[in-house]
DNA sequence: TGTACATCAGTGAACGCGCGTTCACTGATGTAC
DNA sequence: TGTACATCAGTGAACGCGCGTTCACTGATGTAC
């Protein structure tokens, strides 16, 4: 991405992701247009190429953006001090509560990630996110060894992360119409992550500490 | 697909197919030409035009010979029969080890299903195939009640299902270069999932019977 | 404070490439008599 | 058992459409003096 050197580049640059963002809440990546996405950002095709080199580029800038959000409330959402206190049972309701609504910010842009993801180098920027959660969730989940059963915090953080996040996906790119047939309500989902990652942990019941 | 009246054609249109799937081992489905694919089955594209109307009904053929695959495989693996007298934990890693091993053989026709699940005549035909495992694995958690803990069989052989599927699907597509940057080794995935499972549904130890 | 000039930003018609699809034709297969 | 004919199957050059990208040009912004 070229660097805006002003103002009114720097907001056509904000138009052209957002309207590509919208765009990929009704239809996938290869299905949009450039021009359809000048359209929907009033903007020019010699605008676009202005800022991106390629159609591809705009896709890449949108990745950065979702993971430099996802990494700034990641910092947040899993430090100690804000879980400081609380029972694991509700530390992992709360952080199951959390993804759900998160993945639902951005339907399309995240289906748009789940299929680029056979490029490596998506593969790479999404992986430097979910490390930085699963080394965050290890890290808690070592200082609570106590509360729950996994021999192995590393390895636990991993499948956890890839329970919840898997299963939030798929939620979120195909809702009601699941791949199953089965349809999950938001509220079934957190509920039956929650009991599924406690379950996999092996967390102890409350009377047992 | 139009139906082949000479053994000819029945071998061209299998030569397609095993062509196409070949492909998919190595790329995506829109990277690979009807070109390609008639080079590969050594036929031309009037042969291919001549069983197919188009170019995606070759990948619609092969998800419909997939299925049937899966039906058929699914009709042995969970006949109660097959597992009588068996603890529960033990059918499901079972269960596990299986999905696992079959998943890893169409490794790119998977990633392309994966990928063309956005299309609801996918979908449609990949739901019939999980309600029929989702139906029997209902089935057997229902005759089970008494080693288990979740109180809601069809829900539970639902959630189960997606974390099994989910995590072998993310597996085979991505193998060690995992979206969550640590590899699993299959063993490893078998012992885990196995582990998530019987947690999530609080299967009771063996020394509670 | 005004003017000149360089750079940045934006416009949109035109280009061109890749690839799915068509089609006029040749060859193979099988059936009727 | 052989021949004629209809249908099936296969060939590959050519078409054409969509869409990413380029480019010659106009307009806006800011800075030097």
């Amino acid at each position: 991405v070229r660097p805006p050197a002003q103002d009114r580049s720097q907001r056509t640059l904000e138009r052209l992701l957002d309207a590509t963002e919208r765009l990929l809440d009704q239809r996938p990546f290869d299905r949009i247009s450039v021009q359809d996405i000048v359209a929907e950002a009033d903007a020019s095709v010699g605008a676009f190429y202005g800022r991106f080199p390629s159609k591809d580029a705009v896709l890449h800038a949108l990745h950065e953006r979702y993971v430099a959000e996802g990494q700034a409330t990641n910092a947040q959402a899993l430090s100690p001090a804000t879980w400081d206190g609380v029972p694991l049972p509700d530390v992992i309701r709360g952080l199951c509560a959390f993804v759900v609504a998160f993945l639902r910010q951005h339907p399309g842009l995240r289906r748009a990630l789940v299929l680029a993801l056979a490029d490596p180098v998506f593969r790479a920027r999404s992986a430097a996110l979910a490390s930085d959660v699963v080394d965050r969730v290890a890290a808690l989940l070592e200082a609570r060894r106590a509360e729950h059963a996994h021999p192995d915090p590393a390895v636990a953080a991993d499948v956890a992360h890839r329970i919840l996040f898997s299963l939030a996906d798929q939620h979120a790119l195909y809702g009601a119409e699941s791949p199953t047939g089965h349809p999950l309500s938001d509220d079934t989902l957190v509920a039956e992550t929650t009991r599924a990652i406690v379950g996999y942990l092996g967390v102890h019941p409350p009377e047992a500490r």
